[in-house]
DNA sequence: CGCTATCTGATAGCGCCACTATCTATGATG
DNA sequence: CATCATAGATAGTGGCGCTATCAGATAGCG
């Protein structure tokens, strides 16, 4: 199919996806004559995944770039593959060192060991939890440490059915591709859920009082 | 403090204090003179939440500014002011509407009906999901539908802990505050466990394999 | 064959956003 | 009195995700 077709199918605009193609986002078209390519599913395929992470995960190009290079090289050890791809995604963190950090990080390395977590130092995640934890207790809630347990328990409880579903449907040469979108979707979703369990709560606790 | 020593406390620069002023995010200092003014504890408070909304929760300066006028507002009815803070918080979801956002909207709902969930119509994170789901469907991961109840689940426990925590800790007037900060640094926080869970997981699954 | 719509590839520009720089006039401070 | 900090205002910056425009080539149709 030619660009416009393209364009068409995915509700991309033209221009559009030549810049997705200059910034390696997507692979150029197949030359059929020096102005003319042909674009098969795989560039639908990938137009798709480029706007998921974009709209819905919310990460920039340079991000995608970085998912996409793991996602094309299939030389790649899987389980690298797999840890780079979920650190890869991690939201920026271009704060400043706040004194609270190291404590925060401290908290993050027992909560690691108490839960016996197989974990590389090089997980960005790690630190991520860190400066969020040091963000919150500087805005005066680090008494919120008391619910960290909940959530690791609910995170160990999602990061299994994650694992689970690859496991049983997603075939090895798609595992970084699913992992990719399943860890950045999974987080909108997860996000949206957690809010409207929030509504259905506090409307059970104060609902009444209007 | 004068606008130098609220500067150096918070780490933020003195234009970019002015600025946050100018936008309506941060109020102005008690002028003492036509050229000099004072800043007390509030606005090392207030410069701390915008700097956590803004670094770790990835909100717009926009998005910002709607959140604290509903926290400086003290005549907006507690249930309600919860609902919009969660609300308002959603991620930018400005992708077309795809063939498959009513599918999974039908969803949606059917879940929520299952679940005896108390919700909003206005709740923009049901259409939140809806549009994660329908993005999920397009990249060919529609099965992913599985897991759904597992991550409902998961989200029922952290909002319990949630406002449980709020219940326990926190002033009525900081309700309003104390959630939006929950709402976005908890996200940030639970993704970040969830890496590190799904981390722990592909190790202990693939992990001898290399 | 001519005609128009479409294509490639390249360069330049736009609109938004979160600041940042610079200026003047004024007052604080030692 | 000299120097520094400040308020308030306006203009500019850099990054990002496109978008507009162009030249030259081709496709496909009558």
């Amino acid at each position: 199919m030619r660009i416009g077709e393209l364009s068409r199918r995915t509700g991309v605009s033209v221009p559009t996806i030549k810049f997705y193609v200059r910034e390696g986002l997507l692979p150029a078209g197949e030359l059929t004559s020096p102005n003319q390519a042909s674009y098969g599913e795989a560039h639908v395929q990938r137009l798709r995944l480029i706007r998921a992470l974009l709209d819905v995960g919310g990460m920039s190009i340079a991000e995608i770039r970085c998912v996409i290079e793991a996602v094309d090289d299939p030389d790649r050890p899987v389980h690298e593959v797999l840890g780079t791809a979920a650190s890869r995604m991690v939201p920026r963190h271009d704060r400043e060192p706040g004194a609270g950090i190291e404590a925060a990080r401290r908290k993050v390395d027992e909560l690691i060991t108490e839960r016996g977590w197989h974990t590389v130092p090089s997980n960005l995640a790690s630190e991520s939890l860190a400066t969020a934890l040091a963000a919150l207790d500087e805005v005066g809630h680090g008494a919120f440490i008391e619910v960290l347990d909940v959530y690791a328990d609910a995170a160990e409880l999602v990061a299994r059915a994650d694992l689970d579903y690859v496991a049983r449907n997603v075939a090895r040469e798609e595992l970084v591709e699913s992992t990719v979108v399943g860890t950045v979707l999974g987080d909108a979703i997860f996000s949206a859920l957690r809010r409207m369990a929030h509504v259905d709560a506090s409307d059970r606790l104060f609902g009444e009082a209007t």
